[in-house]
DNA sequence: CGCGATTTGTGCACGCCTTCACAAGCGCAT
DNA sequence: ATGCGCTTGTGAAGGCGTGCACAAATCGCG
């Protein structure tokens, strides 16, 4: 869905280049299939229908055909589409091939779990610095790396090319590290600060509000409880609109 | 965006009800606006047009017209919007008027932070209680929380109406414990454990895979990788769009 | 009181995404 | 070899969301 926005490409005609444009909505929706293939293999399964796929990744398998058939035919008809082929060219596209160096900024509560979470290492992402503005944290030890300052972040970029940078940050910080980033050349920022980031056009912001989750699921909290409510007159509680004229 | 499906609504045609069935997309955004707003308002802004609250909240001034006009109109022409009344507006639409209780499963790395997280209460989310089926974590105190056993959750289900459940767990666990909770009586999930859910129809389902974002970050740097070895040789990258903040 | 500046609210067109439905292709049994 | 059943890949239709462009509405000022 929309998240920032990121460069259009422009219009040039390469006709199905090693890199077929996906739309948005299936890129998304890539690791998702990747992480059901896994879990398939790790079953034993050698191939998997589109119906079989789509159910475990929770999608409908027409869409899960179109969005397979984006990235070529892998599969065989009458039979399904081979696991470990699948899997493998799921994550050339995703570039989880080549390992990516993500640096974190903020070591606070959520910076913390997220520095200590499996979930990164065992898809293949290494977290390979911690930093912090906070002097009292740098120096702490999480999960064998060593927090470090802020400002040593565009010293690091010179030894190591960092491709992803993780801000867990309070917001009013997360614009001033998103520029230390940038400048350190970073291209791909994931950003857990609950603010807008300005960034130039050729860096790609994704952003993760919890909060955001929350409310959007009170939402239907409210909507599922005035439904329930009696549907004859009586418009509740919000009883504030003030017709106009 | 595709999150889990919820209920669908009776084809039931209400004339402008006091619920106006809001789009999903629009759903999503309010949040971001609501964020603005409040940010808007510690500065002391008492209106706002459509256009300074657009660039606040990182979208376009007509989506964000847009959005507002489905909860009816709420700005003054050729004036804009009151900041306040329109913080009271959706924070009303969301259900944020009423303090929705939440319990957390799996006190794990993740679920550690998550009931530490300040940003949950700041927006009116109050955990009441934390679950664990580890029961050497059982006890734990987090936050002025105890930790209690993942069993005892059906007993709390009686003294206290929990509307959203988080879970926080390994995927392993995750079908089992969202499976209590909706026997529990709970109505919507946030789901922080990388698996599809199976749940009944009224149970609105989220699901947050952190790991996702950055395979998703990394298709983007795969794909600006290979661009940058075309043709034309670099593409313009640097130009900063100038926000001011 | 009237006029111009300003900003909202929205009709409309366009493009993306989803879903259906089916032809094309593949393997297997006979 | 041939036909049958199964599954993929895709054309087409419909729905949803976005963004433009403009009419309607309001305020301030002379």
């Amino acid at each position: 869905m929309s998240q920032q926005r990121h460069g259009s490409t422009p219009g040039e005609a390469g006709a199905v280049p090693a890199f077929p444009d996906l739309p948005e909505a299936t890129i998304a929706r890539l690791p998702e299939y990747l992480r059901a293939l896994h879990h398939l293999h790790d079953g034993g399964s050698d191939t998997v229908s589109s119906e079989g796929l789509a159910t475990a990744a929770g999608v409908n398998s027409a869409k899960l055909r179109k969005d397979l058939s984006h990235l070529g035919s892998y599969g065989t008809r009458g039979v399904g589409y081979d696991v470990v082929l699948l899997i493998d060219q799921i994550e050339y596209i995703l570039g989880l091939d080549q390992h990516r160096a993500v640096c974190l900024v903020g070591v606070g509560n959520l910076g913390h779990a997220l520095a200590g979470y499996d979930g990164f290492a065992s898809r293949g992402f290494r977290i390979v610095a911690l930093f912090d503005a906070d002097d009292a944290r740098v120096g702490e030890q999480i999960n064998g790396l060593t927090v470090r300052h802020i400002d040593e972040l565009s010293r690091l970029a010179g030894e190591e090319a960092i491709a992803i940078g993780v801000i867990a940050t309070p917001a009013s910080a997360a614009q001033a590290v998103a520029d230390d980033l940038v400048a350190a050349g970073v291209t791909s920022i994931l950003n857990f600060a609950p603010c807008v980031l300005s960034v130039p056009a050729n860096v790609d912001v994704r952003k993760v509000d919890l909060a955001i989750e929350l409310q959007i699921l009170s939402f239907h909290e409210h909507r599922k409880a005035s439904l329930t409510a009696l549907p004859g007159g009586f418009a509740g509680a919000g009883d504030q609109e003030a017709v106009g004229s």
